[in-house]
DNA sequence: GAAAATGTGTTGTTTTTACAACAAAATGAG
DNA sequence: CTCATTTTGTTGTAAAAACAACACATTTTC
């Protein structure tokens, strides 16, 4: 089967067999897309009746207002989908844009099929419907991490709040932000050159130090 | 039963019987308790292993870093469920304050229960699930929506974008916020007296009127 | 109904941010 | 490798926000 290897190390199909995961394929009306660099996988505004799921790659979801302000609401990596809330809450427009940030391979399922009972009633269906749940939860404490660090009222304690959770999350001082700076501004939603001022004075402040997507948490919260 | 006329108002317990929600009761090892305004539910940082279901009244869920700023993340009104994402993501302590806004009556289950296959094999369980399953979903969208007003640049433009989401709710230029002017801003993660100040500069450029809580909105987006 | 506590609006000052414009560095494509 | 594009850092200026302090209004409590 086309993609086995690289679908089993996604988790929602992480357990499942190449049998098993071809009768999935058949059950969530599934197809495969490849996308390179700067490709949009989805368009804001665009009508869905799928999800998104990338299996080989990433892409950051991001939106843009009318006045043009871009705001990246995260970033996916492999094994992480896009649409699953908006599907259960009846949505039926995607809010916003994913695009490719590499070469990316994307497995599109139908979104009515997957978070309805499965018509073959097939058992795998209800470990899928599991770690979807899982997912939906995950990228609800995500997004809570996100509000966080936006309600902190200057750049620098944004960049702080963000970075010590990096910092956490790596088990370490040394860490990597997923993104380049222009998107850690979108990211934050700050201006960009005020964070590089601000990222600056920090270095100097000697609170961090940073070598492109390197970074290094000098002091402990 | 205790409570069932309202407990049948929540949509997790909409359409169960009394004799099956007196089954889920024991099922999920509930216990009730009432609140009087401004008595915390939840204490921030507290360890959990139950979630908190508001079956009358209302609360609001909030949190307070370091510096002492307070954050709010949304109400909880009547049927609205608080623990549920961090239960899923295996997270073991309330990570926010949850402070009664009026007398308020809360249904506590626990968590593993919930969020476990019955053993009891009852069958509302899994009605209750799917129920679960989309407030998750929902929560999702509200946070996202949330994010989206807070990644605007100025005050001006977090309060439209907040106002215009809440028009469009309630169908109408006319519309109440859930919030007093105090607690708006700590939502909006503003200055209290800078959102004063811009909000009485709105309703001079002809934007809005107000008067406490209900809001008008003058101009179509 | 009086006293206390909470909520709201206003003002002036200081700090921070957004914005704009530009140059240097890094990256990517052919 | 070279040229074009993107990313990054820097600077100055104008705009906006935070902060602090206060008075007044409203709500709560006893």
């Amino acid at each position: 089967m086309e993609y086995f290897e690289d679908l089993k190390k996604t988790k929602i199909f992480s357990s499942a067999t190449e049998f098993e995961c071809q009768a999935m394929m058949f059950c969530f009306k599934t197809r495969f897309k490849i996308y390179n660099k700067n490709q949009p996988i989805v368009a804001q505004g665009e009508e869905m009746d799928e999800i998104v799921l990338i299996v080989k790659g990433s892409a950051i979801v991001q939106n843009t207002d009318q006045m043009g302000n871009i705001s990246i609401l995260n970033k996916l990596k492999r094994g992480d989908v896009y649409g699953l809330a908006s599907a259960y809450a009846g949505d039926n427009s995607y809010k916003d844009s994913v695009i490719a940030t590499e070469k990316t391979l994307v497995l599109f399922m139908n979104k009515h099929r997957v978070i309805n009972p499965c018509p073959n009633r097939c058992k795998r269906h209800d470990i899928v419907v599991k770690h979807i749940m899982q997912m939906v939860a995950e990228s609800n404490i995500q997004l809570l991490e996100k509000v966080t660090h936006m309600s902190k009222r200057t750049i620098r304690d944004k960049l702080l709040s963000y970075f010590y959770s990096l910092s956490e999350k790596a088990g370490s001082n040394y860490f990597e932000i997923p993104f380049n700076k222009t998107e850690l501004a979108n990211f934050l939603s700050v201006d960009r050159s005020a964070m590089s001022t601000e990222l600056a004075r920090m270095k100097e402040d000697g609170l961090i130090d940073f070598e492109k997507r390197q970074f290094h948490l000098l002091k402990k919260q």
